[in-house]
Parts: structure tokens; sequence; C-alpha cells
DNA sequence: TTCTTAGTACTATTCCGAATCGTAGGACTG
DNA sequence: CAGTCCTACGATTCGGAATAGTACTAAGAA
């Protein structure tokens, strides 16, 4: 998993930051505004996103609509089960992770143990 | 923060499997069962992680002696904050986080949970 | 003291993926 | 038909990692 490049995670960023599709034009517009871009940049880089599969595309009369396969918080969540999966000690992990929480999260935490359904998952 | 190449990500791994510091010449030896590696490519890799600030190193005699920076543990807890903070909504994140957690890893949040201390950490 | 050895520093080359964009071709519109 | 807008395909550039060679230095052996 992981690792966008720059300008991919900028594309990423603005997909996810809207609540609707986008075509290619659309993107380059709205990059254009900090940087000049030529439309088979961007085109390309929808089209790589697409096939690794971070995006999903429909033909839409001539042009394709783009939209995220997942929005940024199960992106951003599946990532850190990777991590954590890779971290060699996983409960260490966590307690470091944690114990280094704002409270705010804490809280969240606390919120999302408390509504957590027995899922049955193995033991590890 | 993040991203380690390949080779760096399979040192890295060695040096955080052993609890001493190792030499390049150990490095190398070790990766050399595997791998047809020259000396000056493992030295390179080390001084590279290490002008990262991945390891630190000491001179011990003619050689370094080269050790991790953090442990594993404490490098992916710090990975999973950054990826939490550019999640874009840390609480929902954490929510599909945690929903998406073995019995055994929400039993050791809990634990951390309950051990943690008040930090007086901003509220977000 | 001179030679050998083990190590570092510096640098060059290769390689790969991302970034960048041009061109060709199809389809629709005025 | 000409112009426009899109996709498909491919070329080029660029940066970081991987790879390793060469030059230099210090220490110990002969």
């Amino acid at each position: 998993m992981q690792g966008f490049g720059d300008l991919e995670s900028v594309v990423m960023d603005r997909l996810w930051s809207w609540d609707h599709t986008a075509t290619v034009r659309q993107v380059l517009e709205d990059l254009t505004t900090e940087r000049r871009l030529a439309y088979t940049t961007v085109m390309t880089v929808l089209d790589n996103l697409y096939r690794k599969g971070w995006l999903t595309r429909e033909l839409d009369g001539k042009a394709y609509q783009y939209r995220p396969a997942s929005s940024r918080q199960d992106y951003s969540a599946e990532l850190m089960r990777q991590v954590l999966a890779g971290s060699g000690d996983e409960v260490a992990t966590l307690l470091r992770f944690v114990d280094h929480m704002t409270d705010e999260e804490a809280a969240a935490v606390r919120d999302a143990l408390r509504g957590r359904r027995r899922t049955g998952r193995p033991e590890s």
C-alpha cells in the first residue's frame, strides 16, 4: 500500500475534498490556479491513480468522471493498520500511540471502543 | 516523515531486530546470506539513513557503530500519528481504525487508555 | 619504516517511478 | 467541413534509491 507521488497527493487531496466526481478538465482547472499544468499531465496522473486502484471512473458522455475509490478516512485508517501490522509488536506500538494522543483523540477512541461490536476476528 | 527505500527497509529491519549496535561489515555479512552486495553499497545506505536521522552512530576504533535512532515501535506509533493527522478528520478516522481492530488489539487499547495519564495536550 | 589491511569519504552509474507534455485519432457541434 | 474536446499512447525529463568503484587515512605487522 502507501506512497503517493507529489502530484498524486495533490490530486487525491482535491478529489477527497470534493463530494462530487470530477473530470480531467475540472481537476486541471482547479490546479491551474496555483501551477501551470498541461491537460495531458493531469490526465496521466488520474489514469495512473485509476489503474492503481485509488480512483474509480465511469464514462459520462465523452469524458470520464473520476472519484476516490475510498474515503480519505478509510484510506488513512487502513494505512494506520498497515503500519501497525508492520511494527513488530502491535501491543507495544498501540501503547505508545495511545500515550501520545490528545485528550480529544483519546475520548474519540473510548467512544469508538464502546460502540464497537464484537467481531469474532482472530486473536492475532 | 515516512518512506524508506527497499534496501533501506531491509537494513532498518535488521538493525531493529538486533538489540546491539552494528558496523557496516556486520550488516553486510548478515545481508550477504540472501543477496550479494558490495561493502560500499551497505555503507552508503547506512550513511544515508544516518544523515536522514534514522540512525545514530559513534566511532568505535576505526569503524562506526550504528543504531536505530528510535525503536521500531516508536517509529510506527509516530508514523500512525502522522497518518492520522493528515486524515482530515481524526475522529472519523479513529472510529474506522478502532472498528477494524482485532479483539486483542482492542483490549490492548483499552489497557493503554486506562494507564494513560492526563497530559494536558491541546484539544486539537 | 614500509607494507598491508580495514575503514571512510567522495563520486559515478544505473535504474525506476513519477512528472510532464506532445501528437494522433475519434466523435460531436456549429 | 472546421474546430473543439476528449482519450490513448508514447517520449522525455527528473529525482531518489541502489549499486559500486576509487582515493585517502590510520593502525598494526613485518
